[in-house]
DNA sequence: GATAAGCAGTCGAAGGTCGAGAGTGCCAGC
DNA sequence: GCTGGCACTCTCGACCTTCGACTGCTTATC
């Protein structure tokens, strides 16, 4: 039910709420160069658009505000991002030029980047390990009972995680230890590792060694969650967009989350969605939010996501461009390593 | 100029300006437990507190409010860290006792600690690496010409660092720089690598081995910054204090950076102080906030510290105490391990 | 001389009124 | 089917008044 000009109205409608926060009048809609038609005419649409959900009136005799479901049409309607200003697109060519190796570096800085561009806050979800291979496998003994074993995965990261030994154990034994795991998992995947069979190499070693062996297995076992690999920047640039220091309050308690971000993410991906609007979020702190989000691929396979968290009255083009350029960079960026 | 009586009424401002927000008028304070005197006599003396600078007026007929001078006296009156309540105290002792192991972890949750306890923003301020000793160094060949530098410190702490090299290099090349490297780095203090002179040890080395170690050399010198080793907790809780959008704003806009937070906690420290109050912060976007502060000792010498970021009208009580809390027990258990 | 009591004065916050303005819905005419 | 016109609604800001919480000062009391 939804013709070209009821079409245009609405957009003229979000853009010009997206700019003022105010609701608007039919006056304003019928005085936009993209409308042609008198404001009695419009007001008839936007009563129409209203009975089927897409707009909404604070009071009577007031003007229209968007609801999810007319953000949604505006949203569908952009199909997929436009091109960046120049000075933005400089921006992010002069970025990748001048970053280089150290991947935490990196994702931290990108996470700035985005949110210098699109002034809201910005997600970045590092690789996932599962994919990147194991290039190196190191114990070394911090004191007679704690060990602490360090892996390298091909895409740069590093993974760590500790090992208390019930018994002290000497440097020799974790040695052997780290010589037979360096041979079980080089060239594996972290994923590989936790599918694997300790009862099988315990043949042929030395209790001692065995044990640790096992314990090491174990701790790497939990290891290789995506805890420490979400960066997040720019949450004062996005703050300023509300007007209720609850609400703010609220948001960041979210964010101090970052499993709760990276499944937020997640989710909307796993929907076949580019941007989540208000309780499409699925979260309900987030109903004043929209969430614009792209995965980015490196080598061929889905890495890890970027994403926008600001308010619903957005500026989708430019996040939605924003992300995209930057997801696509990342992704080449961190190919080429 | 200020006697008994006008430390108490001083006192019972603060802490029902603390308490309230709301200017504290000369009845409040009379019908307090703590004064005795009529509120004409109160009257008298909170006159002479503004005359003195401790207490400002925000109109004629409002009630005081107490300067930042005023904070001073009654944060210097306290005289130390309190106790704990029991709550707190119990909430400290389990995280302790449940915690181990994974530094960065540890720290991270630290600063989730220390948040829940005071319900501000807490900020710890990881061991700075210069006092602990290279426990391993490796090097892992990413690709041709990228190698990856991993040092393992003596306190589990991890620092890695990138190297590109200018010609394509053979792993046996790579394998014996580490070897060379090892040997001269291994015990050592990431601080003494900064003064290792790399002209010494090229001798009796094959040229493309020495390429590697200069270069692995000059890479781990710009690396022992704080970079990463700061861990900032509960933003939103300390938004709560706040009533206008602009000033959390730009107090986001400080944490966010870092390299400023631990400055900051640095200078306070550095000027002897444990809570530093407004613009005693240095910072002018803190105005309204204050900060405090206590090191960590870590087998005997300081290693890093921990703090509270608030509004001028924090709880200082539990805010020391927390902090002294935290501080005393977190460098205990570092010490352990 | 310090404390208390009383009193006049001040000023912001809260509440009420009112008009202006922006906006709507509907109807009649083109 | 669009538009101009019109009556109506409802918020917002200005303005006023009242109310109450203060203060400072002056005077009385111990």
């Amino acid at each position: 039910m939804i013709d070209e000009r009821k079409a245009t109205i609405l957009r003229a409608v979000v853009t010009e709420y997206i700019e003022t926060a105010q609701p608007v009048g039919s006056g304003h809609v019928a005085s936009s160069a993209e409308v042609n038609v008198s404001s009695a005419t419009v007001r008839n649409d936007m009563a129409a658009l209203e009975a089927e959900g897409y707009l909404a009136q604070p009071h009577t005799s007031a003007g229209r505000i968007p609801t999810e479901k007319g953000y949604r049409f505006f949203v569908d309607q952009l199909g997929g991002p436009g091109k960046l200003g120049v000075t933005e697109t400089q921006q992010v060519r002069s970025f990748f030029n001048r970053t280089h190796g150290e991947m935490e570096q990196m994702l931290s800085d990108t996470s700035r980047l985005l949110s210098s561009l699109t002034h809201y806050a910005a997600v970045v979800v590092g690789p996932q390990h599962e994919v990147a291979t194991i290039k190196s496998l190191q114990l070394v003994a911090l004191s007679s009972r704690l060990v602490l074993a360090v892996l390298v995965l091909s895409n740069g990261a590093i993974e760590k995680s500790s090992i208390e030994l019930a018994s002290d154990t000497d440097d020799l034994i974790v040695n052997a230890a780290a010589v037979r795991l360096s041979t079980m998992v080089i060239g594996q995947t972290l994923a590989s590792v936790e599918s694997l069979d300790s009862g099988s190499m315990i043949l042929g070693e030395s209790a001692e060694v065995a044990v640790v062996v096992s314990a090491a297995l174990a701790a790497l076992r939990g290891e290789h969650r995506h805890d420490d690999h979400v960066f997040i920047g720019g949450t004062s640039d996005m703050v300023a967009s509300f007007d209720a220091v609850r609400k703010v309050s609220e948001i960041l308690r979210i964010l101090e989350q970052q499993l709760v971000v990276v499944s937020l993410l997640e989710d909307v991906l796993d929907r076949g969605l580019s941007v989540a609007i208000g309780r499409e979020t699925g979260n309900e702190a987030l109903a004043d939010c929209s969430i614009v989000v792209a995965p980015y691929v490196v080598d061929g396979e889905t890495a890890g996501s970027i994403g926008v968290l600001g308010p619903t009255r957005m500026h989708y083009d430019q996040a939605l461009s924003a992300v995209a350029v930057v997801a696509n960079r990342l992704g080449r960026t961190l190919s080429e390593g």
